[in-house]
DNA sequence: TTTTCATTATCAATTTCGCCAATCTTGGTC
DNA sequence: GACCAAGATTGGCGAAATTGATAATGAAAA
């Protein structure tokens, strides 16, 4: 017999409904069918899946311990059906978000991200402000954002939705650097950067010396002062630019750096529009995105 | 027009492979049916979700910005179905399994999380393991355990996968003996235990002094300490026994606890029954326990 | 035990609905 | 302007689900 690959999801939905109600007649009233096709359907979707899902004993029907197991999944199963029909037929989407992120990750991973979702909705206009993690909390905390995309220490921003997840390594245009004798040249964005932090704390807790050589408020700027050979930096695995290279920290005797978290933190009360914009890109990146 | 609740997974089925073949005539082909039951099947679905979904225009054809976003729903929707077919037509489970699991988890949480599970599999057995974190994670390295849920620290086991956080309180079982003057009195678990490091650390980082009073291997053991007033100890939120007392930090100057987590690891080769096992914790937990 | 009641299973008739095959329409190419 | 490739349409067929009625089942009441 062949296994069909889908199943139909109102058997589905009729043994939810068997189950919630606790019997094959009340179900049918839910379903506005007859008994009798209840009775069918379920029997059709024990004969689809070969196992029996519903023990009919004496007086009272229950979901046999398989039938528990797969009733999880088609509960699951029904509400995404839901969620697609609803989001199908939903009135077009308009007005504007305010979406703040770092640089790098506005620059990298957003604009792919983000693009199937305006083209689909043509009427709703992005903000995308772009600063330091540090300088976007303070600026959504003050009501400015309603969504931000913001790097998450584990001293600070424990709150909101891990979206990404990405190995931090040290960069440089230029070997030679690390092995100067004197303190590591190190090239980062201003003080409240969270890499830069990350760095200088790794360095110290090491005992390794360390100077700033260049400070630069833009991610493309740094890039340069990087690629000329003035220092290194720390960046994420995924966002080095080509020409650039990782260091090995167990050769040059660099110290390991923690893994960069970014979280997504929204506004307790948000317009329709930027909600879907919250969810849609919880959704890509948790797809898309690597494993946690 | 009524809506429906449920969309038939045949028409995904057959707007995933056009946007997939480029074509409605190749992917009549993969769906093994005519090339006019594709069209009707597509417009079907476009009329069901009342969304053009695909863009017929010269020569090619290719999905509107909404089949986009549809289609990765869909394609979701589509794997579960395969998944709940797979899963309910596998053969019987059976065989050995050895879990790991810290006391106070393995006595709270996990009883009624497996319970459906072995229901569900009477010949498989379950082998449970309860012990200090740290030695859950050595007889794991040593391959004496299938699976374990452990204690996650930000220094150590940042692998695996998270399956629980909670908030991590003070308790006790008589207010008093936190006003003593002299140190806290401390009631927790030998040495290994994650939580007695998570307390003393956090005393320690405040300048506040402390001494363990009784140390217990048993979990039940603890909870009497600290039911007889020896002193204080920390617990996950939801572990509390009713009969203990949450203590207030603010009110009582101690310190605030990091949130615990745990963690699932499981060996790189796991037999059939040992992995069902781990999918269905990770499946259950992300969705009956607390939103991260 | 027998009756009764409530429930699910089964059956035949009917209707609905999707598929096929052939044909029409469209738009790009030579 | 004819040709070609690809999707849209249409009418008839056949499979499958629903219905409504009836049979079987099993537990409680008489």
């Amino acid at each position: 017999m062949a296994v069909p690959s889908t199943v139909d999801p109102e058997l589905l939905r009729a043994f939810v409904a068997v189950v919630e109600c606790g019997g094959f007649s009340q179900a049918a009233g839910r379903l506005l069918r007859g008994q009798s096709a209840v009775s069918l359907q379920i029997k059709r979707l024990e004969e689809c899946l070969g196992v029996r899902l519903l023990e009919r004993s004496s007086r009272r029907v229950q979901p046999t311990p398989e039938g528990e197991l797969i009733l999880g999944r088609a509960r699951r199963i029904l509400s995404l059906h839901e969620e697609l029909i609803a989001r199908a037929r939903e009135p077009e989407l308009s007005g504007v978000v305010r979406l703040g992120a770092p640089e790098d990750f506005a620059t990298t991973r957003l604009p792919r991200l983000l693009s199937s979702f305006v083209r689909a909705h043509p009427r709703v206009a992005l903000e995308v402000t772009c600063e330091l993690t540090l300088d976007l909390l303070a600026r959504f905390d003050a009501g400015g954002l309603d969504i931000a995309l913001v790097k998450r220490e584990p001293t600070f921003g424990l709150e909101g939705t891990r979206v990404w997840r990405e190995q931090l390594v040290w960069v440089t245009g230029d070997k030679a650097v690390v092995d100067t004798g004197g303190p590591l040249p190190l090239v980062c964005s201003p003080i409240p950067c969270v890499y830069r932090g990350r760095a200088t704390a790794a360095l110290d807790a090491q005992g390794r010396p360390w100077r700033v050589v260049y400070s630069c408020g833009s991610l493309a700027g740094s890039h340069a002062a990087v690629r000329a050979g003035l220092g290194v930096t720390v960046l994420p695995k995924d966002m080095v630019p080509v020409d650039l290279t990782i260091l090995d920290e167990a050769v040059l005797g660099l110290p390991l750096l923690k893994d960069t978290e970014i979280a997504l933190v929204s506004a307790p009360t948000l317009a329709l529009t930027a909600e879907r914009l919250r969810d849609f890109i919880i959704r890509e990146l948790e797809h898309g995105g690597p494993r946690t």
